[in-house]
DNA sequence: TCCTAACAGTGTATATTTGACACCCTCCCC
DNA sequence: GGGGAGGGTGTCAAATATACACTGTTAGGA
């Protein structure tokens, strides 16, 4: 396939991803550190990196989540979140990014991938530092659209483990949605979106009876009637 | 501003524009014709373009639709949908489109802008033929993005005139979700949404007993609970 | 072995929301 | 002034949402 002229092409494409766990029923998303003066030293930023000629946005999205932000790709889950193309986004040259947001759950990390590096880290929402580029812009508009399709489908299965008690589920939904529930109210719902799958295992080794575990019955994320 | 090593530029971007309007209660879709042999002889597709070096994907997303679908874009609410970046969704070269979903009320536009010219035309959407590249594609996600939309936000009102009657903005929701609804649930549901404010003004000169007339209170799309 | 901390699991009563359903009213036009 | 076209309105039953508290089971430590 021929290139098209050379000034039409002034732009380079990024993926840049917002990838979010769950970690001690807390909110944590992966950031790299970014060191460039003289327009960001010493700061942090999305994992991100240039789309190649022969990729899609979203496979520079999953390799980029491997090769920077060290983060294995097969266990995460990616959708497209935006385009980020303003013209001074970033002050060295014009650079389109494609924004993705990502979520894995924290137990199917390994533990290097848990632990924090010099390049890359965990860190609290809530306490995200001022990011480098226009990532705190691409940061919040990931974790809205992260609450906000919480409440009306099944994307939390993407970021619990496979299998989960209800108790766990609930804390889950509770760390997105920044407030409680109620618990009984909470496994009516469950029980009638009918998307849950007992198990006959439990949930052992903590100090308290056991726990029924349950898995979500179709891996995919389904629309529901709110929650 | 640099431009970053020529190299890395191997893709041009295009912005793409599905533009929506309801027509005697039938919803229709800006499309352009498409004649490029030998990959898309005699066809259609959406507007679009490529967007420009001093351009944001947005402002190229209005320039186009105002150039090349002639439609002036300062009447048109335009939201991002999403990117597509297959490597051969353009078989001639890379080609990354940011696609836009867009919405204009009927009665809005001009006359000449009403109507079809060689370049382009409004088309039923539920009649619309295949298209060239990948814009089948689009347009259903642009179609789909817009059902579901309409369901919980108040996006309805960027495809309405700024007065209407109740009737007619049931019949809007109709055209849109493929269903009737029932007269005296929608008005209940309406008037406990708090979105509209009725006017002092009736609907005149037609065949029957004037209507009164509304508006959204609020411009802005408010997300809503159902409906 | 017994006590207790920690969490699992369960039901009911009330308020709110949804959905089905039909008739008379007003105006315009002929 | 009569007819046609669309405007505007209420009730009941069913489904859903919310508020609320206690008993049961286990592991661990005294």
């Amino acid at each position: 396939m021929q290139r098209a002229p050379e000034h039409l092409r002034f732009a380079v494409l990024a993926a840049d991803v917002a990838l979010f766990t769950i970690r001690d029923k807390k909110l944590y998303v992966r950031l790299m550190r970014v060191n460039r003066p003289p327009h960001f030293p010493d700061t942090s930023g999305l994992p991100g990196g240039l789309i190649r000629e022969d990729e899609t946005a979203e496979m520079a999205a999953t390799r980029i989540l491997a090769e920077r932000g060290h983060i294995d790709a097969s266990k995460v889950y990616i959708e497209q979140l935006a385009t980020f193309s303003e013209v001074t986004r970033d002050p060295r040259s014009r650079v389109v990014a494609v924004a993705y947001l990502a979520l894995v759950p924290w137990e199917t990390l390994s533990s290097i991938e848990q632990s924090d590096s010099d390049e890359a880290f965990w860190q609290l929402v809530e306490r995200a530092p001022k990011l480098a580029y226009d990532h705190d812009h691409v940061l919040r508009n990931a974790h809205e659209r992260l609450r906000s399709r919480i409440s009306y489908s099944t994307l939390i299965c993407k970021i619990v483990p496979k299998e989960f008690t209800l108790s766990e589920l609930q804390a889950a939904y509770e760390s997105l949605r920044g407030e409680f529930l109620d618990k009984r109210n909470f496994r009516k719902k469950m029980d009638m979106l009918d998307v849950l799958t007992p198990l006959k295992k439990k949930r052992t080794g903590v100090r308290a009876r056991p726990a029924l575990l349950y898995r979500f019955t179709s891996p995919k994320v389904l629309i529901t009637p709110q929650l």
